[in-house]
RNA sequence: GGCGACGUACCCAAGUGGCCUAAGGGGGAGGUCUGCAAAACCUCUAUUCGCCGGUUCGAAUCCGGCCGUCGCCUCCA
């Protein structure tokens, strides 16, 4: 069995063979740090980690590299908008991504490059490309790819060059430009905004360079995998594309993995269409992140995903199944034989995780097992068919999964004040000795104090109530 | 205008020639279990896959047409 992925240039679905055996080097395009990232982001971010982890989770070694754009258009009009630094605003939102990104178990990429850390790569690539005459200089100082000397242009995006229409915002700067189709890799300095004094002149890097630069810088001039939104394919991984082999002669990348849109309202999720959701907004609202990671990686990443409410209502409850599932396994004791069949079911729910998965990261299927062995296994807790240790065995393949899935709730249970577990022992008192007037009434002033609590044939357990982060935890 | 994707139940979403009288999750309706509640389990919720033709012994799956939705065409994940 091996991974098998779409490629977008070939058009075709392919073995993974990484360059060096049993590494996967990949590069992520990431977020421009102008302001905090919405979900439709998100929703590309956190493939990328689902093909991170699931490699991982098949024993490749990999090296993640995600760019955080810090230099850029929109930056410099924010931060002249706000009246501060640029620097200060790109540092600002780059924190504001990494803490998003924690809130939703992204796996941190091993390098995150900022592009204003990466200026003298960058300068070097466009020497290159000026020497080899695939760039040239405009009067203010610019210097523009010649797309005219780049034949292949365009097979990426199935874009015909002769046949794009030329934008109606070009600006007045990008007059000096030999073709209206040819982009800047390096724009010349203008005031009030950042400059660099280089080696090719003061400026500022475009924004197609510094990911080519990057990704070179850190994976080598040819990598394995290069992800990002369908959105990018046309023009910045084009771009890419020809700067990269132009300068170095060498395939860029072998394989594109591009991430369909998160759809809400019946349209792609965009700032500038206004329908757009944030993961702090979300929080706030007593979603939960593990819901919310449920809702963006559960379905196909090639295939656009219609979010809302619901959607997310619906993920809640799947990842609360899940949940309730594993509180049943680790309280579970039963003094019997184990099960004879259960390895076997086990083993047949990896199986069928490992194809769905192995075939283009199709999660649905993958999910479908999943929880078919879910229900099968609630089946035999009900049955008290297991053994307490087959309860332990189930509950680990369950979470060796989740490495994948990175949804379940994670190990350390909260600790209730010393009241709070006065009360679930007086319950479990009561309950013994079934004063079932006492155990309803403690259960109420549980339930008054933010507690749920449930009765199980293993004991008692509870959760806080409300949204937000749930989990259940066993009490005697 | 050019290029591309998609249209499967109440919602989300797999399946791309026979194992489909169509996964899985959510929701809904009944039931079992339980002191009660919750959870869990069981049954039901698409004889049908946008519409119309065609190919085939056989189609949700292939082909053609039509209708509809969405995306990209130098801001974009």
């Amino acid at each position: 069995m091996t991974v098998r992925l779409f490629d977008t240039l070939s058009g075709e679905a392919r073995e993974l063979e990484p360059l060096e055996p049993g590494h996967v080097r990949v590069y992520s395009c990431g977020p421009t740090v102008y302001g905090p990232a919405h979900i439709g982001n998100f929703r590309s971010f956190l493939f990328a980690d689902l093909l991170v982890r699931y490699l991982r989770y098949r024993g490749y070694r990999v090296t993640w590299v995600m760019n955080i754009t810090d230099v850029d258009d929109k930056i410099i009009r924010g931060a002249a908008a706000t009246g501060i630094m640029i620097e200060e605003l790109a540092a600002r939102y780059t924190e504001q991504f990494l803490a998003d990104a924690r809130t939703l178990r992204m796996t941190m990429p091993d390098v995150l490059p900022r592009a204003t850390a990466h200026i003298p790569e960058i300068v070097a690539l466009i020497q290159t490309l000026l020497e080899h005459g695939h760039a040239y200089r405009t009067d203010d100082g610019s210097i523009f790819f010649r797309i005219a000397s780049w034949p292949a242009y365009g097979r990426l995006s199935r874009l015909d060059p002769a046949q794009l229409r030329v934008g109606e915002r070009v600006e007045a700067d990008d007059y000096g430009k030999d073709d209206v189709r040819d982009f800047a890799l390096w724009k010349g300095p203008k005031p009030g905004e950042p400059v660099w004094e280089t080696a090719i002149g003061p400026g500022r890097p475009g924004w197609h360079i510094e990911c080519s630069a990057m990704s070179m810088r850190h994976l080598g001039p040819s990598f394995d995998i290069h992800t990002g939104g369908i959105d990018l394919i046309f023009p910045h991984h084009e771009d890419e594309i020809a700067q990269s082999e132009a300068a170095t002669g060498q395939t860029f990348v072998r394989t594109w993995l591009h991430c369909a849109h998160l759809q809400t309202g019946g349209e792609k999720m965009a700032k500038r269409t206004g329908n757009i959701a944030r993961v702090a907004e979300l929080l706030e609202r007593g979603i939960s992140p593990r819901a919310l990671r449920y809702a963006l990686i559960s379905a196909h990443y090639r295939t656009s995903l219609a979010y809302s409410d619901e959607s997310l209502a619906a993920a809640a409850s799947a990842v609360q199944r899940l949940d309730a599932l594993l509180g049943a396994l680790d309280a579970y004791r039963q003094e019997r034989p184990g099960d004879a069949s259960l390895e076997a079911l086990l083993k047949g729910a990896r199986a069928a995780f490992e194809a769905a998965l192995d075939d283009d990261l199709n999660i649905s299927p993958a999910l479908a097992a999943l929880f078919e062995l879910v229900r099968e296994l609630n089946r035999r807790i009900d049955a008290r068919s297991l053994s307490t240790a087959d309860a332990a065995c189930a509950a680990a393949v369950i979470r060796d999964l989740d490495r994948v899935l990175g949804v379940t709730a994670g190990e350390a249970p909260e600790r209730l004040p010393d009241e709070l577990v006065a009360l679930l022992e007086a319950r479990a008192a009561a309950r013994a000795a079934r004063d079932w007037a006492e155990s309803d009434r403690l259960r109420a002033e549980l339930a008054a104090r933010g507690i749920v609590v449930e009765d199980t044939r293993d004991g008692q357990r509870w959760r806080r109530t409300g949204e937000g982060e749930q989990r259940w935890v066993n009490h005697g």
